[in-house]
Parts: structure tokens; sequence; C-alpha cells
DNA sequence: CGATTCCTTGATACGGCTCAAGGAAGGTGG
DNA sequence: CCACCTTCCTTGAGCCGTATCAAGGAATCG
């Protein structure tokens, strides 16, 4: 049996401010804690190095714990939110009841995006484990925008990041395999945790088989069976939560199922007959 | 057989310059057209009232015409664009050259969105139709951000439109059979032509069964056969491209499949203990 | 009018869902 | 600490929806 998860509480904040008891019990630094541009851009991993040494505006954190809700549908939107630390799901619920997996917001994610349309959050973000929040209003962030160019280009290059991915969501659904669709999983949880400092090789997973169905677009059943053939093919080592990746770069290529349209679709491409790429340089 | 097509190229705009040749053949109209602010807060539906007389900003229009690539995926990104008028696809070719379609943008639509974040685009986009579409230089656009509230707030807005849009995408293709999939695609057309001021009631298709079907996450079979399903049953009549809506309620309250997870997810929702919905107010 | 693309329809196969049952883990109260 | 309960996970058997393969017809275009 797999043991010695990652604690997925880490302290390593370069915040001059507070950090006062050195002894975590659990979760019990609850005092506030505020953050700065520098510490936000760093966080958010925005190219273009927001130099900032503006430390007056400053972020508020807020913690949740386990269970709860940050936002729900429908509710009034006047905040993003980015993870500091901990892990969270979005979900959706659809006209009856059923709830629909749409992103796992961990370190260094944004969410809370959708509700600035209708003023009102399209879906609900619900904690995962004890969550440390980086609370963005919106009114804020505007305000800033108008005065500090780099933040609003880092605003919508971190907006852009969201739609892309959110592409290759729809991408993945459309096109993959249930075994593939679990592979991808696998691999993009590795490359995550990779980059959040943890371990790339063994990790815990922080949702059910379940939560990782709805959001595959597969069964629960499903996934399980899948990693349980991972298993026992090598991929991976499967113990409940715990995760060891043994094959990265087999999960990685793994596919199925294109078959269908490739020829179609391949042969389309070597066409393209007429239709020349065009380019335009836009001038005012 | 039905005929009678909504010319998809129509020429009502409120833009006071221009509009010279009376006759239309075809595609003539070539020359340079701009658009200022108000007209293009209008376009986009952009709630918020966009009251600018700044009449000295003006767009410019770029014309493609059918089968040409707007833009291509890697090509350096520096502008959005606005449908004025036509039809467009985006793609986005996975790693072994399948074409998985995005979006169908028509009039009001923006797109382009994902080349922010990386400077270059992640996708591509090609004319259906020939089409007319405003040209909006990022770099443009932060500017007028910059100096004008109102417009920064639209961007940002219209950008969440997009990601909500993305979401449903995401749950349609996560969660519902093939039916209800191609349901929701007629009735969302319907929707869309009526915004455009065309018939909701009869229209043609500017995509192919292919394109819809890897829209949906479906083969074209699958697409061709439930829409002569559809036809038999009267909720549509179909003859090619042309499509008649005739039980618009039908189709939109069509669904299969949910039986699944549901339960359990209404007995979930149904406990609920621990975890109550947390509200801030956010202040600074 | 031939070539190509697009659409329809049929027969068949199979991937993933459904239904079902049992086991493991974790939390709670005695 | 143990018994109980609930949630979560695994595995099996069977079926259904959709993909696949195939062939012919319709529309479009040069």
């Amino acid at each position: 049996m797999l043991s010695s998860p990652p604690s997925e509480i880490r302290t390593e904040f370069s915040n001059p401010a507070s950090h006062s008891s050195p002894h975590e019990t659990g979760w019990q630094r609850q005092g506030k804690l505020w953050s700065n541009l520098k510490e936000l851009g760093d966080l958010l991993r925005i190219p273009s190095a927001v130099s900032l040494a503006d430390d007056e505006l400053l972020f508020q954190h807020v913690q949740f714990k386990t269970g709860q809700r940050v936002h729900t549908i429908g509710q009034p939107f006047d905040s993003l939110y980015v993870v500091h630390s901990g892990f969270l799901k979005t979900v959706l619920i659809d006209e009856f009841g059923n709830e629909q997996v749409l992103s796992f917001p961990m370190k260094g994610d944004l969410f809370g995006v959708d509700g600035i349309h209708t003023r009102h959050h399209a879906s609900e973000a619900v904690a995962l484990s004890n969550c440390d929040l980086i609370l963005l209003p919106f009114k804020k962030l505007t305000a800033l925008g108008r005065t500090h160019a780099e933040f609003e280009h880092a605003m919508y290059s971190v907006m852009s990041r969201e739609l892309v991915r959110e592409q290759s969501m729809v991408s993945m659904l459309g096109a993959l395999s249930a075994e593939a669709r679990v592979a991808r999983f696998l691999v993009s949880l590795s490359d995550r945790y990779a980059d959040m400092g943890y371990s790339s090789k063994l990790f815990n997973l922080r949702m059910t088989r379940h939560e990782i169905g709805s959001y595959l677009g597969l069964t629960l059943e499903t996934v399980s069976r899948t990693l349980s053939a991972f298993n026992e093919i090598g991929l991976i080592s499967v113990d409940q939560r715990s995760i060891g990746i043994k094959d990265i770069d087999s999960l990685k290529t793994l596919r199925r199922l294109p078959p269908s349209s490739s020829r179609a679709k391949q042969l389309a491409a070597r066409k393209q007959k007429a239709a020349g790429v065009t380019q335009l340089a836009a001038s005012a």
C-alpha cells in the first residue's frame, strides 16, 4: 500500500507579513493574510513580469474547509479567486439536478470568471480540501487594469488561457476514448503536481472516481476499470486515491478511436486547393 | 423541396458611411468599411450601453471569401475579430491531423481570443461563406480599455460569455445523448437566426454533416440519421442543408441518458449535511 | 457532363453504460 | 477501542447507443 502522500498545505509564502505559528496543527493560521501584486503574478504564472513595487495594493486571503462552497450558482458575482493552496472542483448543475464537473482548480488557478458576464455565477465551486484562496474583487481589478497596462494584459492572458483549456476539454470529450481521456487526465495531474513542487510520480487524487468520471464524461465504473487496466499493464500503480506513475510516456501517447475521420481529414488537408492563408497587418 | 433560404449577406448597417452600389452582385462592395464603438457594442450585444460619442475611433472591416482562412494555428496573434456578416468555423487540429470544430461564429460573435495567452493562435478560423469581419487590433483594445472603463468591462464580459459557452459545450458533450445534442444544436441555431433577424423556423445550414458531427462529438452518419429521425417524428423537416423547425418545444425538452448518475447526484444534493453556503462581501 | 463532395441508409461490431453485489476506508457514537 | 454506518471503490454480466464499414444517390462545380 502506498502511503506518504504529499501534504497539501504548504507554507512557502514570500509574504513578509504575519506567518506566526510555526507548528501548524492542521489549519490553524486563519488570521488574515495578504498578497501583493508580485506574489499574485508569480502564482498565476504570468509571463510578463509584473514588477510593480506597489506594495500598497494587497489582496485578501480567505480560507475554506473541505466541503464548503466558495460560491454557488446564481449567486451575485463580485470577485474572482486564485488558489493559493488546496484543491477544489467547479461544477455545473444541469436542468435536472445532474452535476457536471468542469475543472479542478489548484494552486495558481483562477476561477469565478464565469460570473463576469451575467453578474451572477454560472457554476458552483466546492473545496475538496481545506483551501486558502486569494480574493480578487472585480471592481478592484478593473480599476487596476486602467492604471497598470501590464496588469490589464495579464488579466486578458489568464482568461485566454482558461478559454484554451476549455477548448482542449471540448476536443478531448469529442474525440478521445475512455482510456485516452483517463491517461491524459493523469498526465495533466502529474504535470500540475510537478509545477507545484510535489512529486509527479506519486500523488494522491483529491477527487472521487465519480468526480473524475463527470469531468471526463465517463461513469465512475469506467474510470475505475481503466485505472485497474493501466495498473495491470504496468503504466501506473493504483491503490484507492494513491497513484504512482510508472510509464509517463506511454500515458502521453495513448490513443484510441481516431481511425474514424482521420482519413477524410488528412485528405482534406492534403488537398487545400483553394483558400490560401491570409494574413493581415492591422493599421489605423 | 424547401427553397428560399435567407440571404446570408445583408446590408442593414446603421453605418452612415459608404454603402454605395445598390445592386449587390454577390460580394462586390469590398471597399473598406469602418465601424465605430457604438456599432461594435451593438453587434456584440453588450448590455452596458457603450455610449461613446467617440467617432474618431474606427475599426476596420475585412472581407474573406468562402473557404479562406482568417487565421491558422501557430500564426502570430495580434487581432481579435467580430463577425459583421457571414459564417465561419473555428477548428483545432489535434496531434495527428484530425480536425475538431470548436464553434461556428456568426454575426455578432467574437473570435480569436485563444491567441491572447501565447501570442499565437491556438485554433484556425475558416470562412464557410463570404464574410465581412471587423478587425479589433489587440493593442488598440488594451489601450482603449485603459481610457474607457465601460469598454474594458465589456471586453471582460464578452470573454466571460465565451467561457460560459465553452463550459456548456463541455457539459453537453459529457452528458447528453446524440439526439439531445443534435436537438440542442438546432435550437441554438434557430435562436441565433432569430437574433440576427432571419427566420427561426426555416433556415439553411452553413456547415456539412461532418462539421456538425465534429462540433457535437458525433460521426456524420449519426448526425444524418438523427436529423432523419427528427424528420420522421415531425419535429423538423430536412432536405439537405435546408431545415424547417416544426416543433421547437419538443426539441428543447428532448433528453436522453441522464438516468445514470441522476439518482446518486440527487441524493447527494438532498443531503448536504455539512458545508454551508458561504458568501463574502469584498472590501478594501 | 464528368468529377468530386456531400448526404442518406443499411448491416454489423464494440465500447462504455447500466445494473448488481461485495469489499475497503473513514467517520461517529457508544 | 470497537461496532456501525456511510461513502467510496472494484469487479462482473449483459445490453444499448453509437461508431464503423459499405454502397448508392443527390448536389455542386468546373
